[in-house]
RNA sequence: GCCCCCAUCGUCUAGAGGCCUAGGACACAUCCCUUUCACGGAUGCGACACGGGUUCGAAUCCCGUUGGGGGUACCA
């Protein structure tokens, strides 16, 4: 059997995060299978949906790499298909126009509740005659059509992730809607869980992956199934992704949509990787729980999809992203980070060696692409002293200190420096060898020296590792130039201090 | 209310009746590396919701309780 699934999403919203796990899913049970996975827009709340979101969730989708191999197709240009569908239900007697005004239908549930009963359509018009048709049209009611369920009916079926699943027919709520209201004999607009069906039949979908939310959708689109007279997909309904209180997460929670995501610098492979973790595991021994979604399509079955719901954990997909990260090549760390620094208004030079060095240095620490313009900023604006600085400055011994490197690494920068493979490396042993020769040469510690370049260097306590920085910098020529500078700082501060 | 689903460390999970003194990852703590913050390495802390069965033996099977979640539309 070839496998056949879909993403079906609505756009009444952005790409939201549970839309795209389940999209996850169906594109790596697709990809195992060597099946086709099917875009569906389900567009069919008119009042709803609107064209900016349709245009978020496709690129939403194609950012995360889950590319779609059928599609898009949009509910909105199929109606006639579904009008058919229904009218045929319609002359087999499956289903039948209601013409229960919204207020009648309130008043019965108001009943229904004070008698501790589950709200349900008691089917009232099912059996209408001629007569009490051609009264209430006569009324000008505008009916609705149902879909009969008969309440001694049992559905099962067997789930993917659940196993047996079954359902009473009574606990359906009774005849279903599945056209809207309209005026006489008209179909009106048609409704989701038989446009569902109708397309799932029609894109001959092999299985339905979706949303543990979806649970109670399914008896009521078996018995569809059963009317159209087609045989029923197989069905997986997967856990839910919970917010922090263990609710559905939802809009209100926050950050949920996949542009959110991307915008404060996660990276779509970490963040497949950490959906797709949310629910699957991968199978111990083979693989380790950093992966891309080709790995994981390679291992996926629902015999390892949890059946209990899972909180997002921020910390993780953090620490995931920074993995994510640090296995990137230099060439291609450059090319994320490049943009973020150019929009964060940096002056980026066009030196490619340089770039990737500074790359190297600041990856291992970064976790999300939008650190990088405050780590970085000391690599592309002229240093501000904290405090903490100036008053080490202030210290005896840290003037000879900085004038001592600012000789030294004004003479280095009449040499040019050698293009060579291993560049930041020879340059690093060259600043160490020189930072130790003079730490005998003056009598200091090396914490006071490399405190004091940090300092001097930088105007902060706190950043990259210091030889790489100095290495950096020094290609640029701004070490000789910053210690001339952090010197006429002491040498102010001096002036004053003695009046 | 009614129906359905679910239940292992704080979180994500491994676990298919004996391989379980319950494994891994994140987080947390301590130590190491280190001028610093991170990264990395090591160690530690930490869970089978409860009660009954079934069995020689239960985290695993059954029943119940409790707790959580989902659904209950002329939304999807």
């Amino acid at each position: 059997m070839t496998v056949r699934v879909r993403i079906a999403p609505s756009p009444t919203g952005n790409l939201h995060i549970g839309t795209a796990r389940t999209a996850v899913f169906n594109c790596l049970f697709a990809r195992h299978h060597q099946g086709q996975f099917i875009l569906r827009i389900e567009d069919t709340d008119l009042e709803r949906s609107r064209p900016e979101f349709t245009e978020n969730i496709l690129e939403g989708l194609k950012w995360l790499g889950l590319n779609w191999d059928e599609g898009p197709f949009f509910q909105s240009e199929r109606m006639e298909l579904y009008r058919q569908k229904i009218q045929a239900l319609l002359v087999q007697g499956l289903a039948y126009r209601a013409y229960d005004a919204p207020e009648e239908l309130e008043a019965m549930r108001e009943v229904q509740k004070a008698n501790h009963e589950a709200p349900r359509y008691d089917n009232r018009h099912r059996d209408l005659t001629a007569e009490q048709e051609a009264a209430f049209k006569a009324e000008g009611r505008k009916p609705v059509i149902r879909f009969k369920i008969e309440d001694d009916r049992e559905i099962a079926w067997t789930d993917l992730v659940r196993g047996k699943v079954s359902w009473k027919g009574r606990d359906l709520g009774g005849d279903m809607v599945i056209a809207r209201a309209s005026e006489g004999s008209d179909i009106g607009q048609p409704l989701y869980n038989f446009v569902v069906v109708v397309d799932d039949i029609d894109m001959k979908i092999s299985h339905v992956i979706r949303g543990e939310d979806h649970i109670s959708n399914t008896p009521k689109q078996i018995l569809l199934y059963e009317a159209l007279g087609t045989a029923v997909p197989e069905f997986a309904h997967t856990p839910l992704i919970l917010n922090q209180a263990g609710a559905k997460l939802s809009k209100r929670d926050g950050v949920t949509s996949i542009a959110d995501f991307q915008a404060m610098g996660y990276s779509a492979e970490a963040l497949a990787n950490y959906m797709t973790l949310l629910g699957w595991s991968p199978p111990e021994g083979v693989m380790e729980e950093i992966f891309s979604l080709d790995q994981a399509a390679q291992h996926f079955s629902f015999d390892r999809v949890n059946k209990a719901g899972a909180k997002f954990d921020w910390d993780k997909l953090n620490w995931l992203n920074g993995q994510h990260l640090r296995r990137l090549a230099p060439s291609e760390l450059s090319q994320q980070l490049l943009p973020v620094w150019q929009a964060a208004g940096y002056e980026v030079p066009d030196d490619a060696v340089w770039l990737e060095g500074l790359c190297v240095l600041l990856g291992q620490s970064l976790n999300r692409t939008t650190e990088a313009p405050a780590m970085a900023q000391t690599f592309f604006v002229e240093p501000t002293f904290e405090q903490e600085a100036v008053d080490h400055l202030k210290q005896p011994n840290v003037g000879i200190i900085i004038q001592t490197f600012e000789k030294l690494f004004r003479e280095w920068e009449k040499e040019d420096l050698p293009m060579q493979e291993d560049l930041w490396k020879k340059l690093e042993e060259k600043i160490q060898a020189a930072i130790h020769e003079q730490i005998s040469a003056l009598g200091v510690k090396k914490g006071l020296v490399m405190k004091t370049l940090r300092m001097a260097l930088t105007g902060t306590k706190s950043g990259p590792e210091l030889v790489p920085t100095i290495a950096l910098l020094h290609a640029h020529k701004e070490v000789a130039k910053r210690l001339t500078q952090a010197n006429k700082i002491i040498a102010s501060m001096s002036g004053s201090a003695d009046t």
